[in-house]
DNA sequence: TATAAAATGTTAAGCGTTTATCATAATTAG
DNA sequence: CTAATTATGATAAACGCTTAACATTTTATA
């Protein structure tokens, strides 16, 4: 591949010409860029991001460590970023936990080797922060944080999402609420859960500790718990859901148990479910301001890089519920 | 960040040595290896990929430019493939085009001024391929490919996926047999067209152009497309879906309509459905073998970079039929 | 202990840029 | 036409590493 020193050449102008135009295009008059443009063109050349990248101590490129693209709020969060970050001239090395330790941590001492300028993080790990910060590294927290980190981060208001959630639920007359949570000890699904905690103290509501269903991530766990929890005896009026994956088991065993929702269940989801545009009854559901999260963290992380000591920023953003057809008043 | 001259200075070698155990660490002896690593410890040493890449005219990253990652599919295999190539050493730059011209031979040209060592692409215009062509760049084409193009490439046999769903179908009595498929003019979809035709017409069953439907790529256009289609007088007694999108937006209207498959309607399906391991019916589907999708890319492509005038390598992968309860013998 | 082999050091150039400094040339203004 | 501006050039060092050639030291072998 062509070099600067070709362009120069071709161009017949010096390569510090081509460089300061490259660089600082405004103090080359207009005839010499035009020669040097066309002389790249007919080259084909491309300043090589790396030799850039290696002189200017800057690669303007970012690191995102997230747990799994196949994840579908992950992914559309990436695509969010990725579209924004691309208008900025920023380039993204991707890499996925899976949720593990050792990964996350090998993952972002891999980040550093390429001494990509920041890390957009969705962490697992305290410890892999903690080193983050003890090496200095820049990055930004998104999605899941740690309170009593002194770092940037921009998340959504979980505890508010479950908050509000849960009192729709209680106004429309719901007190015998199910609940379908994932890993408690994952931020977003522990802060859903306070929320609905305290909307349920707050109200007055007992909180049946049988309802409280447990069901990793995955679609199966719900749909398994669901069976289970819609053949009591006393079941629960409404379902409040964690993520659209549980939201999919949980209508998928509602219905061949033979009840509907919501003549028999209400439903209230946490996110949305793939494909969920022609699903009917629609379902009510708390959804995050996606593309929000994508250019705070954006935004954050070249504010960090243009100023290692600019303000500390911590974000929380408001979800919002979406009403739809699978909640009704009882 | 500390750089090898300060790693040679703690571990009193010279940064020669230092560099040779990272590229030679046989010739280095244990004593040294291990007062060198000790040194990498305690500074928190990570050798710059950036300068390395540059002196060795390697990166040891690989572009993938694909249509969108969230598709289910592509996220799919772009994890198998991430899984494969970190195994060996290498990175990935991820970015998407939204099957937009522009915005594939832009990215292009972006994964070469990263100087990526390879580019493996699910493309989408052919002029881009012309283009990676002509400019000497290594890459090979994945599931998407171009006939009289004379390029490395992996896909799976989608002619062969669509010819042996249609005989499946019509080995149990279906003559009319509607098709939900997407934009036409893309490979795969064309190919498993054909696929669809020939084993009609090796069978002498009339195709009914009134029943292939197009649906573009989401589901919503499928929903529609079904409402339409199952509402006829003259109803198929058999769908095959081209994707698993189609396929959601296909139960959900039947169901909608109150038909039921697969007593009113065989369904089969061309990849999965999210979650759909709790679909009741299990919907009949063909597979395609992702894994194998991602590991030979990497191997193809790993293949290349190491020799550029490796022997072509065109791979069909084969697809597999999966039987669920979504078709019946009519 | 002499000799061969293995490990390390020294030096230097190179990868493709950027950037600073200073000098010179071209253009514009007065 | 001269002085002030503006644009370019020449030169060189730097970014952090690799690699080759050769010299020297250390270790193992006979």
């Amino acid at each position: 591949m062509a070099t600067i020193n070709d362009v120069a050449e071709k161009a017949k102008v010096s390569v510090v010409t081509v460089s300061r135009l490259l660089n600082h295009p405004e103090v080359v008059n207009a005839k010499s860029a035009e020669k040097i443009h066309k002389a790249m063109e007919e080259l084909h050349f491309q300043p090589s991001q790396i030799a850039r990248s290696l002189a200017k101590r800057r690669t303007n490129t970012l690191g995102v460590v997230m747990p799994d693209v196949k994840n579908p709020f992950f992914n559309k969060w990436f695509r969010c970023l990725e579209e924004y970050a691309t208008i900025h001239q920023f380039s993204m090395l991707l890499c996925n936990t899976d949720d593990d330790p050792e990964k996350e941590m090998r993952y972002i001492k891999l980040m550093q080797a390429h001494r990509v300028d920041g890390i957009v993080i969705v962490p697992y790990a305290k410890k892999s922060i903690e080193y983050l910060i003890k090496s200095g590294q820049k990055f930004v927290l998104v999605d899941r944080i740690f309170k009593d980190l002194e770092v940037d981060f921009v998340t959504t208001d979980h505890f508010r999402g479950g908050y509000e959630a849960t009192r729709y639920l209680i106004s429309l007359g719901h007190r015998r609420i199910a609940v379908l949570r994932g890993e408690g000890y994952i931020f977003p699904d522990a802060e859903r859960y306070s929320g609905f905690q305290k909307a349920m103290q707050e109200t007055g509501i007992q909180i049946d500790e049988n309802m409280i269903m447990n069901c990793g991530l995955d679609e199966g766990k719900a749909y398994q718990q669901t069976k289970e929890l819609m053949n009591r005896e006393e079941r629960p009026t409404a379902v409040f859901s964690f993520n659209g994956l549980m939201s999919l088991g949980f209508i998928q065993a509602v219905q061949e148990i033979g009840l509907s929702i919501p003549q028999d269940v209400s439903l209230l989801g946490f996110d949305e479910i793939q494909g969920y545009g022609i699903f009917r009854p629609k379902v009510t559901h708390v959804i995050q301001p996606i593309k929000s999260l994508g250019e705070f963290a954006f935004d954050m992380i070249a504010e960090r890089i243009k100023k290692a000591d600019s303000v500390r920023q911590q974000i929380f953003l408001k979800p919002l519920l979406i009403v739809g057809d699978s909640c009704i008043q009882i």
